[in-house]
DNA sequence: CGAGGGTTTGAAGTGCATCAAATAGTGTGG
DNA sequence: CCACACTATTTGATGCACTTCAAACCCTCG
């Protein structure tokens, strides 16, 4: 199952050119010279994989970072025990992997697909190399960091103070788009209820049951993976009224 | 009660030198031009406070950030109906308020003293223009936040997968001196109790409970803020043991 | 069609929060 | 140095939220 993206000669150019555009997009590489993003294009490798394949552990060296070209990927620890908490789910556009840069070379986390992926592979020491050249590398992962730590104690505070249909609702918030805050929404769950009860910290059960007082309470309705919410404010002011975070939780 | 330190004509000198080796071992500072940190030193405000002032509020225009010179300071978030969410309590040499350079030039929580506290202010100002003339600190920033990351994914699986004393049994473990593994440990409490367990997410009540299992179940003894831990080696198994953190959870 | 994973439902138990009240501890002014 | 006021901490009783275990259901895919 191994697929290394085979290069023919006439496309060749093309899906180089492709990859450079897509690198040139990610928040690592903003702002940065063509040839650098050349460079990463130069060096990085093509692959896709199905749901389940593990692309690294928790602890073990690392040699490579991720760019996902579509598809998703879970994030996770895992005790010893077997539980796993989930840290984050990754896609389109996303990387990660490259915060061990600062981590002895190593990974914090696990990483699996999750569902079907195409995903580049690029070199670490390519990215130590032009963070030592270019500063704005630099100012990039500081800009990402920042604005990750506040996700990350807006995660915290939830887990605290809202309880579990509050934090599914603040989720639901978060996969609507901004505009027209009264109409209704429609929207597909973009993975498993199980996995998006492991990401909000709740098992599967009580997720079920708190998308059932969900439905009760502010009239959502649910088939399958499909949500459609009738109101948007209704559900912010059930949701968010308990978080300090007094305007949105949007990232 | 607002008391700048004042800078005596025989002081003046003494206090200033002290100043700039206290900058100079500030993680922020580390491996700077001596020149730099002078001009930090020269441009800060020295201050000193009681329990119960507040340094500044979530959303206020940031001008400076801060320095513990000797004392202790809670960072934390408050919703509209007035619970509040411990993010942090900083002490001697921690800064906090920097990260507002990233965020609009607004602090993004608020923070208050909570014991007599002596504390420098630096402008923002002078951090930004020597971060753009330094890359130095640009990394040492990087190193930072990606510990700090760390720390906070930890936090967010231990509320997940911790009950309330094997939280404590982990913060008790995280003051403990590193060496020594298998000696009784005598310590401290560094603050109030009450802020204890809002830093680690429960009510005073569950703590006070929790604390009484841990001396049931492997024998602390508690008087006041006095702990004494009869074995490391045993508190650790009863708190670590569901977590991923596969060694100690140790910053 | 049958297997297997994802999802829901039910019944029972656990842990933490809440409310209320007692107790210990600390700092104050007399 | 003592009595008072105020805060921190503990204790008890009760309720709710989430978990756990068990079983049914549903859906997809070979």
């Amino acid at each position: 199952m191994d697929i290394t993206v085979p290069l023919h000669k006439e496309s060749d150019r093309s899906q180089k050119e492709d990859r450079v555009s897509l690198l040139k997009s990610v928040w690592l590489l903003h702002d940065l010279p063509e040839s650098t993003t050349q460079h990463f294009a130069d060096k990085s490798v093509a692959k896709r994989h199905e749901k389940g394949r593990l692309l690294f552990m928790q602890g073990e060296e690392a040699e490579w970072f991720y760019l996902i070209v579509r598809g998703r990927v879970k994030l996770f620890h895992e005790t010893i025990e077997g539980t796993e908490a989930v840290i984050d789910v990754r896609s389109d556009g996303d990387i990660f992997g490259e915060l061990c840069i600062f981590d002895q070379q190593r990974y914090s986390h696990s990483a699996e697909i999750i569902e079907t992926t195409e995903y580049l592979m690029i070199p670490i020491s390519l990215l130590q190399y032009y963070m030592d050249k270019h500063k704005q590398i630099a100012m990039n992962m500081l800009m990402k960091m920042s604005r990750q730590q506040q996700v990350q104690s807006r995660e915290i505070e939830h887990l605290n103070v809202q309880n579990a249909p509050q934090r599914i609702g603040c989720f639901l918030l978060r996969l609507c788009p901004d505009d027209n805050l009264s109409a209704p929404v429609q929207l597909n769950l973009p993975y498993d209820k199980t996995l998006i009860a492991a990401r909000l910290g709740m098992k599967p059960e009580t997720f079920s049951r708190a998308l059932l007082k969900l439905r009760q309470d502010i009239g959502i309705e649910v088939s399958g993976s499909i949500i459609h919410i009738p109101s948007t404010a209704s559900l912010t002011e059930y949701t968010c009224n308990h978080c300090s975070q007094s305007i949105k939780c949007k990232e």
